[in-house]
DNA sequence: ACCACATGAGACATCTTTGTCTCAGCACGG
DNA sequence: CCGTGCTGAGACAAAGATGTCTCATGTGGT
């Protein structure tokens, strides 16, 4: 039966071109379909093979990101301990998602109707809740909005993942950086 | 001496159709031209013969952004007082221009001989020197480098003038939710 | 009234990207 | 050994954006 076969294959070309894609558009949010696919060590044509147009192309790196951010959030667990450590851990977590996410997020800002729309409210709202959780538990303040937490947050990881890329920072204190500046603020502190 | 009235003309329409270009990008980064030039209320070939292209435009902007941002560092007398404060002065004089900011932030990815990099960095240089004057006078952590402070605010000044376009979060707490956030972060403090 | 000059409208060629198609090569299983 | 089917290379047209050009129009100064 070989296209059992085909299938597999498939699934595993798809998820490599779909990494190189997302590893490229990272970079260079407007490389070309010709660029992702030479980034992917495919042609134009099997690209297009897999993934209908640059739209179906953003959609699946759009799928790729939400999952990958789900799993990031579970793996987080937002539910147990102290909030600041549950933010802690989302930061570690997510940070390999962070480069695609920065990516999305501004190419997101055009999107009018987001097939995935649904996806990213889901996201959006087990974020909201951590910090929502925090607040209600006394350990956030609550001048600072959930949804004002939730964007920020979006934009240290892009911040970050950028500055990453382009050298500004090192990367191994990414997940530091950003969680502490979300959690602490520049400001010091005494108490511990 | 009609090229007197000629070129006043040619600098208050020049400033318009840049502004109104600023205004559209911050929108919609992908922005024809001739989507500007009607933004403007002008056509695509007046825009043509004060802007020589797209890059010029954007070129444009860039000298608007960092004029911009300059006039914001020397209102808000960053070595004056506590750092904090200069800080929050900083983000108020700033919040007109974090929408083109962002524009020009995300779109500069892709810059690689920036022609305005002189610009940016003097910019840069003056921002991460706050933050250093922070540290050293014991008000900042030293952890948190001043280059990732400096990129952190950028990506605050973004995700907040994106948040506040899209009606995520009030126009009039812009400020207040980026400076406290850099400053103090999301964790609840005793002391004041 | 005349003239200079900026403007708007539109035609036009060009360039880039995209999406589709064909064809030959090649690997893989039967 | 022989097909099946994926792949790469390339040709191709279509679409969108850009840059340039011309021409008619209107406005403002002389």
């Amino acid at each position: 039966m070989s296209h059992v076969v085909y299938g597999c294959l498939m699934a595993v070309d798809r998820d490599h071109v779909l990494r190189s894609a997302a590893a490229l558009l990272t970079r260079k949010s407007t490389a070309t379909m010709d660029e992702v696919a030479k980034a992917a060590g495919i042609s134009r044509a099997t690209l297009h093979r897999h993934f209908a147009g640059r739209d179906a192309l953003v959609l699946a790196l759009e799928a790729l990101c939400i999952a990958e951010c789900e799993t990031a959030l579970d793996a987080a667990r937002l539910d147990d301990g102290p909030a600041h450590d549950a933010v802690r851990r989302l930061v570690r977590e997510i940070e390999p998602a962070a480069g695609l996410l920065a990516f999305l997020y501004t190419e997101s800002q055009l999107f009018e109707g987001d097939a995935q729309n649904k996806g990213w409210t889901r996201i959006d709202d087990r974020v909201a809740t951590l910090f929502r959780r925090g607040q209600a538990a006394g350990e956030f303040r609550i001048d600072l909005t959930p949804a004002w937490l939730t964007e920020a947050l979006y934009g240290l990881l892009a911040s970050g993942a950028w500055a990453v890329s382009e050298g500004r920072v090192a990367g191994k204190d990414f997940t530091h950086m950003i969680a502490e500046l979300l959690l602490g603020g520049a400001v010091r502190r005494e108490e511990s």
